[in-house]
DNA sequence: ATAGTCCTTGAAGGGAGGTTGAGGTTCAGA
DNA sequence: TCTGAACCTCAACCTCCCTTCAAGGACTAT
């Protein structure tokens, strides 16, 4: 058995078939039907939609996820190219996304550090009482 | 003026009134009203404003955001612990969404350098043209 | 004091990402 | 051949994260 049915991509997966569907029906993987009308998958589609969940798991839309799946010929045999072509726009993207995440750890370092959001150690570090009651402005972490 | 307005504060912070509103409304953030019942927030709230929208960025729900936000006494002046747990607690968080996002990049990364998904030079490194035809298993890019 | 802008609440609407259920069909094993 | 599990479609519903309105009140500059 080399294809498979909605239930086994979805345990295999660990998605909902209600899931497996509904990605099928945005064109982020695609089946056969058999004569009696029901789904078979390819093997890849797993790989594919592990690929969807990790994806989403680190705050990307299923539009982004399906646009740059849907750079992957569906005529099968992506070539090497293609395959480059979607690793470095993802590349940059996934390095914003990790850029995203150490600006979140620098502001909560930054808070530790230099005790902004009126620690103590802050308020020692600038004696004038009237700025540490109101917390230190907005541009030490703002966006 | 070291109060800002709703307006001021989603100015600054590139994002609608509407949202601070629904931040105040989920615990996010917290004000004080005017006689008139008009909300003024301090300076601090800027930051935490920046902190949701780059947690959300990364992934995280505004619950999650919410529950560590909580964390830290609404009493104003937190201490070094406080921030340490927070930072910590965080630390962990960030990291594996770091580690997500690498996961998905060895994915990409695997597809170009071992040519699974049918890419030729996957099928000159496995002859069997059968195995190339049905893409490689599902274990080599599994979840 | 008055115009113009900003603010208030509450309810309804909307898009993303699914889940659930009804009513019916197909598949696989005994 | 029959039966039970798995599958089908379609529509309704759900949560999250807001946005948009309506009807009215507050602030500020002149």
């Amino acid at each position: 058995m080399n294809q498979l049915t909605i239930g086994h991509l979805a345990e295999r997966a660990g998605v909902a078939t209600s899931a497996i569907r509904f990605y099928e029906s945005k064109g982020l993987i695609t089946s056969v039907r058999t004569v009696g009308n029901q789904r078979r998958y390819e093997q890849s589609t797993l790989r594919r939609v592990a690929f969807i969940r990790t994806a989403q798991q680190v705050g990307l839309s299923l539009e982004e996820i399906g646009a740059a799946l849907g750079t992957l010929p569906d005529g099968r045999t992506p070539t090497r190219a293609d395959w480059q072509r979607l690793s470095r726009a993802w590349r940059s993207r996934l390095d914003e996304q990790i850029a995203r995440i150490e600006a979140l750890r620098d502001r909560l370092d930054g808070c530790i550090g230099c005790g902004c959001l009126s620690l103590k150690t802050c308020a020692l570090s600038n004696p004038g009482d009237a700025v540490a009651a109101q917390g230190s402005g907005p541009v030490l972490l703002g966006p």
